[in-house]
DNA sequence: TATTGTTATACTCTATAACTATA
DNA sequence: TATAGTTATAGAGTATAACAATA
């Protein structure tokens, strides 16, 4: 396509290379989806680095965690518990059977779904995850006060779920 | 591998489907990496709803808004800014300049690298862009007072960046 | 007819290696 | 040789439509 007129260069600043270094992004850091996305790639590298042993992925300790205090909850009931689509759960699910962590169980009274159980490895696997996850949040956020990673939480938790914000126990 | 030992169910609960509903993650809600993956969802959520007008990515407005605040930045520099790899960066400057809102000068000191700069469409977007952009997180933050948003940010900050936390003009 | 799970598909995001042109 | 940018490619993650079995 050819050049418009609105596409000619700004000229109150010469047409050179001015930064060479990383700048600074004062502006975009006044912007939550910024600073949360930034905070969340930096708690994940934490997260995968602590996990890489066990080769599990975010989505998958979550299910794991879920499973555990929900033997068999249905794979619809996951979906909408880790706000995913059921096609993932689908391939969640296979993968954590395929690896001996948790299996299907056809319910009878509904032939269509199964129950989500855990087998004995998976119990004791998410034990251990669920330790090593405590250890790489501690250390992702070594910058904060144990009281600042509870208001941080709070906070987070009254932005994804507004309406139940106002859990027990939590006012400290 | 073989199946093995530990793949048997665990018969403390019948093994039959017990959840067919939302459940709850209550022990999940504990983690970090959790909740500012639920909370950024829920912000990008709003920031989409308000860009889709004018079709602009979170990673198009990030590098706008760069742009403007270092008119000649280069594309490595850009790079180092919003965190992202070079190959990523090329494929945003193509857009922004393919939609006429940005484009790349060749630097005479270094004739490898461009200085990018916005055109008078791209300085005329980026303006607009970022009062939508305060409206939706205003709008995705609703459950916060303007106190609670200014704290949130300044935790988030201080786990991207752990060292530059304590920056000017942030105690109000 | 509606629902559970499934398959297939596609589109975005992200990461890596290898190339070019300059230095 | 080192660096800035580019190309090609592949792997995740995510979303949608369409289908089978069951209700």
């Amino acid at each position: 396509m050819p050049p418009r007129d609105k596409d000619a260069p700004i000229h109150q600043v010469a047409p050179e290379a001015t930064e060479t270094g990383p700048v600074d992004g004062l502006i975009l850091e006044e912007r939550l989806g910024y600073a949360l996305r930034r905070a969340q790639l930096r708690v994940f590298k934490h997260f995968d680095e602590v996990m890489r042993e066990h080769d599990i992925r975010p989505a998958q300790f979550s299910a794991l965690v879920i499973i555990e205090g929900h033997p068999g909850v249905t794979q619809s009931s996951l979906a909408q518990t880790l706000a995913i689509d059921p096609p993932r759960v689908v391939n969640l699910v296979n993968t954590l059977e395929a690896r001996g962590l948790a299996l299907r169980v056809r319910c009878k009274r509904d032939r269509r779904s199964y129950g989500i159980f855990l087998t004995r490895a998976g119990e004791a696997l998410v034990v251990r995850l669920k330790a090593l996850s405590e250890q790489s949040d501690l250390a992702a956020t070594q910058a904060l006060s144990e009281t600042e990673r509870r208001q941080l939480l709070g906070l987070l938790r009254r932005i994804y779920s507004p309406q139940a914000s106002d859990e027990p126990g939590s006012n400290e």
